[in-house]
DNA sequence: GGCAAAATGCAACACTTGTTTCATCACAAC
DNA sequence: GTTGTGATGAAACAAGTGTTGCATTTTGCC
């Protein structure tokens, strides 16, 4: 993944001039080179997305003999990463002071999130899922700062199904949608210290109107734990100066795949819909568009 | 080496009571274990100078349905070491194998932010939080499942200052703002695979303009790589069906910490001022308002 | 619009894989 | 010396491997 690879930067420069089919085999063994060294060639074009003749196309295409190259080149990787393995150890303990800032946060971050594996937590997100699940409509709210997380919550459950509604929207009429909801729906807030005052003005509205309430905040004395019935608590410390939403950003993505997985061929289903949708718009692309001039 | 691993600690366990091939071949596997996972069986027996057949007697001697889990557990050894110190240190619960999504998830996340740490991923940031510290103007883009991420940044840096600029908006006027950008701006545009068309299409204006590119995608073969000055690659696997942007999300909040950190005073300075505004404005609270009747 | 070329999916191919079966062997107990 | 038991080697097996040729679709160009 560091050192300077032959092979590795002769898939990236001829990149361009392979077919879409070869791009798709070559991003994915860029991105998973050990994968190549240990699973077979049938498997793992099936997780690249491609045929398993697209394989040995792009070891030809690369003017070797045969996948079997391509293979060989990462078994040795592999064999050579175990000798420069203390080195790096090394490396990693003594870089760690000047400028390590920027470490700092991301050793951090990934330690948060890792803690968020702890059989308390973990409980609390499968309480929330398991009340999601069940839920008619579910309004999403994370105002200010936590907007990233209710949106990407929210965008990632419209690709799934339609029962999300993003409690936000301009001219101040975030909290309109939930006019409509009722006893019984769900409520998802997400907010973190320090709490948007109107956050906390919604959620005491849904709760008054009977909605379940369930929370994504920081703190076990958080104001919304005494109005929730579950609440998901994510560490929002961090080495800079700004509180940090990785965890809860984390947190909501945890939630969706466990959404999704109880209800797979639902969600598999309206994924392909979006799917069809979103290809049939030209939404994505792989390339840089030519320009019309 | 020194890592605590159960087929191993059996292995050594139950070496006296083997007949003498089990023992040759046992002894291979321990003084050679990535090979297990790295050539075939046959040629593992091989290489040990012993029958295949007494590859698979030592895998059923071992309580083991077949040779394949020999396989796959020093397959997973070398994926588990690849993703690095902080993962091995997160895996403090080694009694407790594959049991939820959740866990596995977020394990994963953290992982893949903690990989982040390795020096040319950082070289990356650093590199980028250079342009972006020089820069008159910083434009923000980021498309559909990338918002979060851009929004996140943006939201951030208005705390500290007013240098950047949010490509968003209702009615497909998103990128209306580039038009009043000048060359020598900057353009922080994030994008993961796949890749909104939109957000290329602006990308490659940007740079007609004479615009600084900066990128955070996740693949060194990125449509964005081509055009951009530096790229922030980050990881987007996750366990579950969609794509997870929770590194991309940490990424931008070390960018910001970088930024910030440049110019601790003016930072300070600048959320003085943010402080001063929210605070006049009653945006926060510490507990559920009292309702009016 | 039509054509050539490129790209792709598919299925058959020859080969290797890990496994199993069975005959042979080694060696101890009687 | 015979016998019985477990260890070993060799061969046969189905399953899966990487590859190839061919039909089909897509693409670019005049």
């Amino acid at each position: 993944m560091l050192q300077d690879d032959p092979l590795r930067d002769h898939i990236i420069a001829r990149f361009e001039d392979m077919p879409p089919q070869l791009q798709a085999a070559a991003r994915y063994i860029l991105e998973h080179p050990q994968e190549v060294a240990l699973v077979s060639m049938r498997e793992l074009a099936r997780n690249a997305g491609v045929q398993p003749a697209t394989m040995t196309r792009l070891a030809k295409f690369l003017g070797l003999p045969g996948y079997d190259d391509i293979r060989a080149h990462h078994a040795e990787a592999i064999r050579l990463r175990a000798d420069g393995f203390a080195a790096r150890a090394i490396r990693q303990d003594d870089a760690a002071g000047a400028d390590g800032l920027a470490r700092q946060m991301l050793q951090g971050l990934a330690a948060q999130i890792a803690r968020l594996c702890e059989p308390a937590a973990l409980a609390r997100i499968e309480a929330v899922a398991d009340r999601l699940a069940g839920a008619r409509r579910i309004y999403v709210l994370g105002l200010r700062s936590c907007h990233s997380v209710a949106w990407h919550f929210h965008y990632v459950m419209t690709l799934l199904g339609e029962r999300t509604v993003h409690l936000d929207g301009p001219a101040g009429t975030a909290g309109d949608a939930l006019i409509r909801a009722r006893a019984g729906d769900v409520l998802l807030v997400v907010s973190i210290n320090p709490y948007a005052l109107h956050s906390l003005e919604l959620a005491e509205i849904a709760r008054e109107k009977g909605m379940v309430l369930l929370a994504i905040t920081d703190s076990e004395v958080s104001p919304l734990v005494g109005i929730c019935e579950h609440a998901i608590l994510c560490s929002t410390d961090s080495q800079s100066f700004f509180h940090t939403l990785a965890p809860a950003l984390a947190v909501s993505e945890v939630l969706c795949a466990a959404l999704a997985s109880r209800d797979r061929a639902a969600a598999l289903e309206g994924l392909r819909a979006a799917d069809r949708q979103l290809l049939a718009l030209n939404t994505y692309a792989n390339a840089i568009p030519r320009r019309r001039l």
